[in-house]
DNA sequence: ACATCATGTTTACATCGTCAACATGAATCG
DNA sequence: CGATTCATGTTGACGATGTAAACATGATGT
């Protein structure tokens, strides 16, 4: 088998090796002729793909906040086991408890930026920073297609400043947001305004992120899961 | 006068006018050879004071953090005035309240980021990134030398995993501990480790800053300071 | 069979970080 | 004062990079 002159889907290739080298070599040292040469393709092949190297970096972004995505839904959907497990309800769809649903959802939030420590500084490193994180939280409720030939200014475009208001209250956003209502609604939390308490449990669930790729060590490993529970509880 | 082959501290303009690059360009287009240009000098002129650009970033880095260290010091020293000041003790050097401080110590933080928007990456993107933002705590009680020309490699050997239980009583990163651990006599905090608490504040004072730098109109920029104040008090 | 067109390849260029060789001039010492 | 030394600045070069233009290839549809 000759390595063929067409090496027809190259563009996925480019994408899951891109990322692959993103996790190895980091964000600076990306480049997309070492790419090139690893996928056994001469440079400037990509480019038949992706007008940039900065759009090939939108385009692993798409891919992983697509898997972001799907990990945040999951852990609403079908929980995965909190550190007390007790009942086996079999499909709650619908979380017994606002603040048991945020404590799973900031889990799984942690958690996934503990395997993709790349993540971090892919969401934070593209053009469209400014509004990045908040076109996340609002590409939960999927209004932004993932296709991935879409650039980033098209997810981004999505979620400005006003966002917080104006999306449905049945979309996973909008389900965020009734989550945080719930816990407004404790007279501990009465003199915040919504997105007072909306910003203080996403900085608290993205600080920890933060802070533990970075400090992988800073908690004992083997009782992370469980420090990440109670963490995250006692924030309400 | 001529422009004078001698440059004279060309040293220090580096590493100021490398500052406003940053800020301006961000930490990707930070580019040796744009600055030597701007600054009137040929390219490879930095080289005789770093060895590399990242040591030129470190040494930015450097001057950023004695900065940021400067202003988390005066917040608790000489606490800038919060949303509702009232008493006006002239000298209180020891913070009334643990959790008054923190608050304080907290503000600080961010409003620093806030100011610097390019140090939270400036501080993540460096090599010895690992050890980076445990040790800028560290380096809290200014065991670490400033003085610029030291690499940064110096600095973040001084901050390892340990380095939590490791710094004496009278250390401004010992005091700062002092205060977690008078938090954590409150009942609320009892099930957590000090590591934990401590932890989780700097999770959300951490988050907050990079949240709000990426966002900075998610919340009403006017009633920022006050928010700020009702979020972080709410944390404890 | 042939034309079309998406997909690879080559060549070329500007820019970048960095090094080596050289130039300049301020400071030191006879 | 004049010669020497040495830190500092300059020039030119090299290899790697991102990217555009011109060209090649081969799968596809008529």
């Amino acid at each position: 088998m000759k390595p063929s002159y067409h090496h027809k889907d190259l563009r996925k290739q480019l994408v899951s090796a891109g990322l692959r080298q993103l996790n190895r070599d980091g964000l600076v040292n990306f480049s997309m002729r070492r790419l090139a040469q690893d996928l056994g393709v001469s440079h400037a092949a990509a480019y038949r793909h992706f007008a940039s190297k900065e759009a090939l970096l939108a385009a692993i972004f798409l891919e992983t906040s697509a898997a972001f995505r799907a990990a945040l839904s999951a852990s609403l959907v079908q929980p995965p086991p909190l550190a007390n497990a007790s009942s086996a309800s079999s499909s709650a769809v619908a979380p017994p408890d606002a603040s048991v649903a945020l404590t799973r959802l900031g889990r799984a939030y942690v958690r996934f930026f503990l395997d993709n420590p790349e993540a971090l500084g892919l969401f934070s490193a593209l053009p469209e920073e400014q509004n990045l994180m908040l076109s996340l939280i609002a590409s939960l409720d999927g209004a932004v297609p993932a296709t991935a030939s879409a650039p980033l200014i098209e997810l981004a475009s999505h979620a400005g400043a006003d966002c917080f208001d104006s999306l449905p209250d049945d979309s996973a956003f909008g389900l965020l947001r009734g989550l945080v209502r719930a816990i407004r609604g404790q007279p501990a939390f009465r003199h915040l305004s919504e997105r007072e308490v909306m910003l203080g449990y996403w900085a608290k669930v993205h600080g920890l992120a933060s802070l533990l790729v970075t400090q992988k060590n800073f908690l004992p490993p083997d009782q992370l899961d469980a420090s990440l529970d109670r963490l995250l509880e006692t924030a309400f």
